[in-house]
DNA sequence: ATAATTTGACCGTTATATGAATCATAGATT
DNA sequence: AATCTATGATTCATATAACGGTCAAATTAT
């Protein structure tokens, strides 16, 4: 990550981040499991765990995705115990091969107007 | 990240990770995006899209949502235009306030058993 | 009220994600 | 068919995410 950029994010994402932030705690609160508990099953550090509850952008979406996985947080409307997801995947793949591999510009008029 | 742990994925994490990539990869297609173009609007590089687009978990989330955002790809159910996650945000933290801030084991039985 | 544990906020270290660059391939347009 | 650009695959350097630990504060259970 060389030349230190300060990324900006639109209220989307940061709204969609707070999201599921708060959907994490909510449900580790509810469940009754303590941060350092969901932690050591999640086999991450308490530290990073805080970081994600607090909507922390620069935390590692595998590790966000498997934390709603443990607490059971629907992602695209699918439940972790439906199996939904695996269906969708397979649909939305096999989407993506009907479209052209790749993407080119519509080649510029040769006569240029002025 | 220390202590190199080789973390594992669970199979809802692997695809929802998937049904992400695939959204974004076919959003793109179809806006007539080169992968150059939407990692400079994303102010990200043309390789951790790649990286994205391949379902890698270990990218930072925000970058992976921000995408999204760019993209008019629906996070929750809700669409980047419709301002629906501004709402379902208050709300969800809301509900958190009315939860206890800790989580406390009930206390062990004082006679224990053998 | 007391006790004890959870949580928040740090900090230093280390593994690594990201950026930048290059090269080969091949798909899309003409 | 030929051209040209988009993509995939690598590699290196660097900023930083994650870890592991500590300490104080405060909430919850008793």
């Amino acid at each position: 990550m060389p030349k230190s950029i300060a990324r900006t994010y639109s209220r989307y994402t940061e709204d969609a981040l707070a999201v599921l932030a708060s959907l994490i705690r909510s449900a580790r609160v509810q469940q009754r499991i303590s941060a350092q508990q969901l932690a050591e099953r999640a086999g991450i550090s308490r530290s990073t765990l805080q970081r994600i509850e607090k909507a922390d952008p620069k935390c590692e979406i595998g590790i966000v995705f498997e934390l709603a996985s443990l607490l059971g947080i629907a992602l695209f409307d699918a439940s972790p115990s439906s199996g939904e997801l695996r269906r969708y995947r397979t649909l939305q793949e096999e989407k993506l091969t009907l479209l052209p591999e790749r993407v080119r510009q519509p080649a510029r008029e040769v006569d240029d107007d002025f």
